[in-house]
DNA sequence: ACCTGAACACCGTTCAAGT
DNA sequence: ACCTGAACACCGTTCAAGT
């Protein structure tokens, strides 16, 4: 990579979290490049997708947020380290508004280029549940997939500007939901 | 309005029900004009915006939920009928994809076309869930809003590709935060 | 190697001109 | 009253031409 190349990637990077962090996950591509000073065509050189850019973007975040969990592994209760991880992965995606999408996308997605990421994200959150489920704290039905899932959607939902007010109780009630400190008395007669 | 304007408002809600059906709530305007065989700003005329549109779109539906929550209330015990029409809105949000954004945003903006409606099964579901509350199968901590708020959450989520298989467990994971049959145990401690 | 401008096919908004 | 085409300012993709 050539002396120039490398400025503008790194360059280009920094704009772009300014603008995602201004206009959300749909920010428009024509205007990082343009606020960047560079052509349109040099921004799709080095990110040629958009989730290309965000793997760039977020990576930093989320390997902390994956190393986080393994600290927690070691230094809190199992319950409490699902909690509270859960809790920073709820406060990070709610951080860029709308990349949550992203995220549960490339999930799905082996060919996206934040699927590696998220891959790793969640499997350290399915480690945090499978410690809480053999302590018998989360409740066993559930696996990394789910818990992927709800995190996700409460982050959606804390990233609607209606309910960021009541992040916390959302939080709770979502909580109260994956951990099982009650006797499990028949749930499935109201289903 | 004239009949050639009736019959054009009429054909252009018919064919954006298909385009939707197809490419979910972002479809192009232009592309649902054009297979209408109108010009776009006939389209615009008729609904200045997209929620205008939806809102034409969806109000059938969304009345006859309303509606439903009214017959439940009589019909069934108050957290079977708070769980089952629950059921209800998260499979009907999952039906057109992407409409469930629009609605939750609409929600909270009372310049929205959507408002109106979203309000009416907003408050049809509070009612189901006060219902369940003073009879004790509902948390007592939620309120309308939330309600609604974890129904789009859930219902975004299921609108997720990969997750749509496991949208019985995700329910049923879910339903198991709203209701409360079991002894309230001190679930904060872990939060 | 790396960058760029321009052409392309889209999008929603707006409005003067037609019947 | 109602419809329409066209102009406008956007978007992301692609590629031949430049250094």
């Amino acid at each position: 990579m050539r002396a120039d190349a490398r400025k503008n990637y790194s360059h280009i990077l920094a704009v772009a979290r300014d603008v995602v962090a201004e206009h959300g996950a749909d920010a428009s591509m024509r205007d990082i490049a343009r606020r960047a000073g560079v052509g349109l065509a040099t921004l799709l050189r080095h990110f040629p997708t958009r989730e290309a850019l965000f793997e760039a973007l977020l990576r930093t975040n989320l390997d902390a947020l994956t190393e986080k969990a393994g600290e927690l592994e070691t230094s809190s209760s199992p319950d409490e380290a699902l909690v509270s991880w859960f809790r920073e992965m709820v406060a990070f995606v709610q951080s860029y508004s709308g990349v949550v999408a992203l995220m549960a996308s490339a999930h799905e997605d082996p060919d996206s280029a934040l699927y590696a990421t998220c891959a790793a994200v969640h499997s350290a959150g399915a480690r945090l549940l499978l410690r809480a489920q053999t302590e018998g704290t989360a409740r066993a039905d559930l696996d990394g997939v789910e818990l992927f899932g709800l995190m996700s959607a409460l982050g959606w939902l804390v990233g609607q500007p209606g309910f960021a007010p009541r992040e916390d109780h959302l939080f709770h009630v979502m909580t109260s939901a994956i951990l099982t400190n009650r006797p499990c008395t028949d749930i499935k007669k109201a289903a």
